[in-house]
DNA sequence: TTGTAAGCGTTATCAA
DNA sequence: TTGATAACGCTTACAA
């Protein structure tokens, strides 16, 4: 702060050369000779040269920068997927913005527009606050993940197959009725998918099945509430039954299996629990809980692929003005633990 | 990206001011008429202008952008950090860049170098690769958050206190022998006072204990066999006594429950147990554990504080060159839970 | 391979 | 209360 920074300027002085010269040394190299490269590199350590890019963006439109808009980074999901996200700078060399929304509108339109004066260059949407086609209307590369995506690009986890996968599992170690307990989503959500998957494995095996869509609680207390008078009146209604459950979450399939521990001291044989997400407490549970792994890593990733694509588009000097939305699938993991045994 | 943005040019010559009255529009309304801010804010919105930040901060200097690196947001205890930290800009308005780094001194500095190439005004370090020196000579204002702190800003938990509060927990609920493990840590790291606590409360309180430094494991496996071993030497040795295990972290609390869990269906009475951090795996264990809770709000709250201030500072014309380093203690919270009852 | 000069879209300084 | 003009530090034609 204390003696004014240095500039190509400078640089151009000290070395005798031009600025634009100097601009080439670091975006051109091999327009220069090795030597000039020499001296210049020299002259950039003597005089302690620090990058500023905040001018090369003005002045070559290129920030760099992607925008995220994510609900929070509390749920292991979510903060799982940044994770990943985060670490493909080393791929792609994107810089991330990132911003928590929870159910507010108007707060998420007003980060956005934020973001956008930042001139990001793409952005990756997590929360559900805007429908898909008022973020198209923005007009710049976006990749929705988990999340409806009817007018922009997206990458999902195959939830038709992770439902399927969890079905036949349970299926397989034994159960004798099948039971999916969800929240009562909207079918434009991808994980509307899975209650699919779960009702076409049931019907095409002859399963004997119950689909319960109900408040599934909006705390973790709330959620006990429910998942233990759930438990209870599941108990109820098939008491000689092997019961196979297939929870929307790790963290409900938990409560479940805890409840059960805590009554038997052990998980009965006549239950069987798949979770979802392979998140922590799925490998921390009282016993490993079986659930479905969804691949984040190629999730982060394909999201990048698609945006660094459609940004790359963007730079041309006649960029194709409407591309396609495009969705992605990946396949989630079957992760066979002690709860299905 | 079709036709040209909007500049203040534009609206200049839309309105007949000059661009100097445009920018007064925005940094310093009240210098005009009402009259005239209303033209202004109808041509704004006739050509649909979008304001560039980018040559704003070109032009004042001013990015608003604070760089985070952070080791990751796979643990819970980082991801509600940084949770808490984006959630401060409602509050103080910084843009955060976030960056995650493994142990790996050379990724340090480079991301740290692109960071400043974007003129970020400060950094939040919850990383452990480069010395408090080093980091402090790169004179921009800097908060580490639970690390090695000593020639920069710092907020951290007290350690200390944890301590105490966790072994007077396990005292009060009848152990007898009181065991706290935890990894053979520097004692530069803030956690370090956990240990001060436990012996001082030990020592004190006139208590038998031991304590185990050892190396915990780097993965949750090799996690689990350490505990599991442990745990063994810990059962033959302590047979008839009541064993208060104060463990470092949730995790590994959580470790011990469950193998306890797993062998006798419960608890045993002998047994007391105390984690730390309240992550959620506190909540969702098998019983829900005792822990003490650091207060993540305050801490990101104090962080942004101390940076903004010193931010502040640098804007003056003339800034003071050199602040000592404050260091801030937030104190935490003991949750009394199913573990030691 | 190198240089000149005109941007990029704001803000700051000084003057009116 | 308003304006003219020079920064801010880099890139990009176009020339040589």
């Amino acid at each position: 702060m204390n003696k004014k920074n240095i500039t190509f300027s400078d640089i151009a002085e000290y070395t005798h050369f031009s600025k634009t010269t100097i601009s080439r040394y670091f975006n051109n190299p091999d327009s220069l000779t090795l030597e000039n490269q020499q001296i210049i590199a020299d002259a950039l350590e003597a005089l302690d040269y620090k990058e500023n890019k905040v001018a090369r963006i003005l002045a070559n439109g290129k920030t760099e920068f992607i925008g995220i808009i994510i609900p929070n980074l509390y749920m292991h999901y979510y903060s799982a997927i940044l994770d990943q996200i985060l670490s493909t700078y080393e791929k792609y060399g994107y810089k991330f913005l990132v911003f928590t929304v929870k159910d507010n509108e108007e707060t998420e339109r007003k980060y956005i527009q934020e973001l956008l004066a930042y001139k990001i260059e793409g952005m990756i949407i997590l929360s559900h606050n805007l429908t898909s086609k008022e973020l198209a209307s923005y007009n710049i590369p976006i990749v929705a993940i988990e999340r409806e995506d009817k007018h922009i690009c997206s990458v999902n986890t195959d939830n038709y197959m992770g439902g399927v996968q969890a079905t036949s599992l349970l299926a397989k170690s034994g159960a004798e009725i099948l039971i999916h307990i969800n929240a009562d989503l909207s079918p434009e959500v991808p994980s509307y998918e899975r209650i699919h998957g779960f009702l076409n494995t049931c019907a095409e095996q002859n399963l004997p099945y119950e689909l319960i869509l109900t408040d599934t609680g909006h705390s973790y207390e709330e959620s006990i509430d429910v998942f233990y008078r759930l438990l209870d009146e599941i108990d109820q209604k098939y008491k000689d039954k092997v019961k196979g459950l297939f929870l929307p979450n790790d963290t409900f399939a938990n409560i479940i299996l805890n409840r059960l521990f805590q009554r038997y001291g052990k998980l009965p044989d006549d239950y069987k629990i798949v979770g979802f997400d392979d998140s922590p407490i799925s490998r921390e549970s009282v016993i490993p809980t079986s659930t479905v792994g969804q691949q984040i890593d190629k999730i982060a990733d394909t999201a990048l692929q698609i945006l660094s694509e459609r940004i790359k588009e963007n730079h041309k000097r006649k960029p194709r003005t409407f591309l396609e939305p495009v969705h992605k699938v990946i396949t989630p993991i079957l992760l066979k633990r002690e709860t299905t045994k």
